[in-house]
RNA sequence: GCCGGUAUAGCUCAGCUGGUAGAGCAACUGACUUGUAAUCAGUAGGCCCCGGGUUCGAUUCCUGGUGCCGGCACCA
């Protein structure tokens, strides 16, 4: 007698061991048909897998997240399948499961061309409307082995031949098409219906760059095509959130030729940079950092002694004068320890916080840059502070509380925290870095929050807390970190003098908040679809006249908002204001005020604001009370 | 940096197999003096990314470069 309980709880019993198909068909034919894959106990298996003990199931369809998870990755293996078909001396990889879809990496003699991901999507097609079987079956490795070396699979064989001896080797077949795959999988093609090949890209074997280029298709799959088209159709509204089209529409920078990756700021894009440094400027304040500024060029042996030349010379801009190399500073770090060098300094001091918004320049590989998402010329919100062993816990407590402090105020509670470990090239003894991790583990920790850890994903000095924000597609985007830093003030020599009277080297701790203000203006950009919220707004009010008559009036209007401290704006064009409405609509104008004749006659204004709707007529005190509150709901930037 | 794609007016984009280019919007000029998302008419605007080659002739084909786009790798 095997007892299974389902979801809701209630109990089935078997005489004999049943599959989970069996299952489903116990439970009704609909869901039999239906059927994905089973959750047995909590792990995800075929629906053919034979139920021997007492347990719990659930039974998977395309209407559960996991199910949909068995979707995509067959899907995965039906590509595979197509391309073996079409271009049967193409090799095949890995196929895994991603956000939305898939993709299969293949090795082939040439790129594959938009062309031919029709001729594949229409193969999947195909096979998807034949409904194979897949089958399970299991094999040893050495049988594993032979198999995919006279299939002449070698990257296939390289896989399984890392693979412990121990572990059982699952495959999975369908119709002449077999491969490698823990599973589970769909029990035939036909529950494959809808998908779409998205796109072509080279991909190092095993991620490094040293192997080969494979060919990565990208592909998505939903439970139905209806889901298909809603996610192409949010793929496309997504698009238009785009920073650099809107950067372009709104007037806000642009990039050319001469100057890669480095923006030409327009007036309306520095308004906003201006805004958001003010209001860290007031932040730091109220939390005791000390605004410095340092040179532009420093002579190159300092970046020798920091330790940046060995592993960054080649990402360095350098200048040559008057026979002396400097590079342009691609960081803050070694010039704030020149600061704090300065004078002696007590333990009394400590923590020292010393703040710069400081310009850097890096030569970033040409093809990672990406908008103002990742640029050569950058000027990070950069501090570092300085202080004893003791105080790291509290100053990085007290700083991921600051973050999140800040990206509330700009509007982001989607925050994906992640801890970065020792890399492989790195600076600085074992010891040093387990107690650095460690500092930041237990101050994460202490957070509450949920956070991911980086192995090896560190920087060379030192382990870090990584705070991204996520893009108009999704990408993540590291904006803040924390960087504990046991090895550069010792490389250049920062001291002070302890409660013991003896020369103690201090802890750094890099970090900042924005990250550079190109990137968080970007991901703002992104966020509020070029609609930033009014204390942000690099035009709050905009003032229109109906004829030429109101002009004087407006004129008046805009003075007296503007000696309010406003960003007020006149548009006395001699356009319909059907026409100029639109327009400021466009430009995304928090409020647009109007004035004809009736306003003037009565010293009042008509108000709406930037979604269509009408705010109704008012008077000037009225709509600067109102601006007033909708400013200050940005509580720490009228600070 | 690597793989692939791409580059035409300020912007968004047409331009079949080679015969030196067009649209919409924007701009400018004029008329209109207008009540909440596009008034009408006119004018002007192009080293068709840059260099080399093939050709009688190249925006178009080939080739080298650069920028940009999507990935990969990198990211102090």
């Amino acid at each position: 007698m095997i007892s299974i309980t389902l979801p809701d709880g209630s109990k089935r019993a078997f005489d004999a061991p049943v599959t989970v198909l069996q299952v489903a068909e116990a439970i009704g034919p609909g869901l039999a048909k239906a059927a994905l894959a089973g959750k047995v106990d909590g792990n995800v298996v075929d629906t053919s897998y034979l139920i021997q003990l007492d347990t719990s199931l659930a039974i998977l369809t395309a209407k559960d997240p996991e199910g949909l998870s068995v979707i995509r990755h067959s899907c995965a293996h039906l590509m595979a399948n197509a391309v073996k078909n079409l271009f049967p001396s193409a090799q095949v990889t890995i196929g895994p499961v991603i956000e939305n879809g898939f993709y299969y990496d293949f090795a082939y003699e040439r790129a594959f061309t938009p062309e031919d991901l029709v001729a594949i999507e229409k193969e999947m097609e195909r096979l998807s409307a034949a409904d194979i079987k897949v089958d399970r079956s299991l094999m040893t490795r050495a049988d594993a082995v032979a198999l995919f070396q006279q299939m002449n699979e070698k990257y296939k064989v390289q896989i399984i031949e890392s693979i412990p001896a121990e572990d059982g080797l699952s495959f999975y077949k369908q119709g002449n098409f077999i491969d490698l795959c823990r599973g589970p999988h769909v029990p035939s093609t036909g529950h494959i219906k809808a998908f779409k090949l998205m796109s072509v890209a080279g991909a190092y074997w095993r991620g490094d760059h040293r192997n080969e280029m494979l060919q990565r298709i990208y592909g998505t799959a939903w439970a139905d095509k209806k889901a298909l088209k809603d996610y192409l159709h949010l793929l496309e509204e997504a698009e238009r959130r785009d920073h650099r089209k809107i950067g372009k529409k709104l007037d806000l920078f642009h990039f050319q030729e001469e100057a890669p990756g480095m923006a030409f700021w327009h007036p309306k894009g520095w308004k906003i940079y201006q805004i958001i440094k003010r209001y860290m400027q007031n932040l730091l304040e109220q939390n005791n950092y000390h605004e410095i500024n340092t040179p532009q060029l420093v002579d190159y042996s300092l970046w020798e002694k920091s330790g940046h030349a060995d592993k960054f010379a080649e990402q360095m801009f350098t200048v040559e004068s008057d026979s002396r190399l400097y590079a342009i500073k691609p960081m803050n770090c070694p010039c704030h320890i020149q600061v704090f060098n300065q004078g002696l300094k007590s333990y009394r001091e400590l923590p020292l916080r010393l703040a710069e918004f400081g310009s850097c320049h890096r030569y970033e590989p040409s093809g990672s840059m990406h908008g103002l998402m990742r640029v050569r010329s950058f000027t990070q919100d950069d501090g570092h502070i300085f202080c004893a062993e003791s105080q790291i816990q509290a100053e990085v407590a007290d700083f991921i509380k600051l973050v999140y402090d800040v990206y509330q105020d700009f509007g982001f509670n989607d925050v994906i925290l992640r801890l970065s470990t020792r890399p492989e090239k790195r600076v600085g003894s074992d010891d040093i870095w387990d107690r650095a991790e460690e500092s930041l583990r237990v101050a994460l920790n202490n957070t509450g929050r949920s956070w991911q850890l980086l192995p090896g994903e560190g920087a060379f000095y030192g382990p870090k807390i990584e705070f991204a924000l996520k893009d108009c597609m999704g990408r993540e985007q590291q904006c803040g970190t924390i960087q504990v830093d046991f090895s550069m003030p010792g490389r250049l020599g920062a001291q002070f003098v302890a409660e013991d009277n003896n020369r103690h080297t201090p802890v750094m701790l890099h970090r900042a908040v924005f990250g550079s203000f190109e990137r968080f203006i970007g991901i703002l950009i992104e966020h509020y679809e070029g609609a930033f919220p009014t204390w942000l707004a690099p035009t709050q009010a905009i003032v229109m006249n109906i004829t030429d008559k109101q002009g004087q009036y407006c004129e008046i209007v805009v003075k007296s908002l503007q000696n309010k401290g406003f960003r007020v704006e006149a548009d006395l064009r001699n356009e319909k204001i059907g026409f100029k409405i639109r327009e400021h609509t466009i430009q995304r104008v928090p409020y647009l005020l109007v004035a004809g004749d009736k306003e003037v006659e009565a010293n009042t204004i008509a108000v709406r604001d930037r979604t269509g709707k009408d705010l109704g007529v008012m008077t000037l005190e009225e709509f600067a009370l109102l601006l007033e509150q909708d400013v200050s709901r940005m509580s720490r930037a009228s600070a």
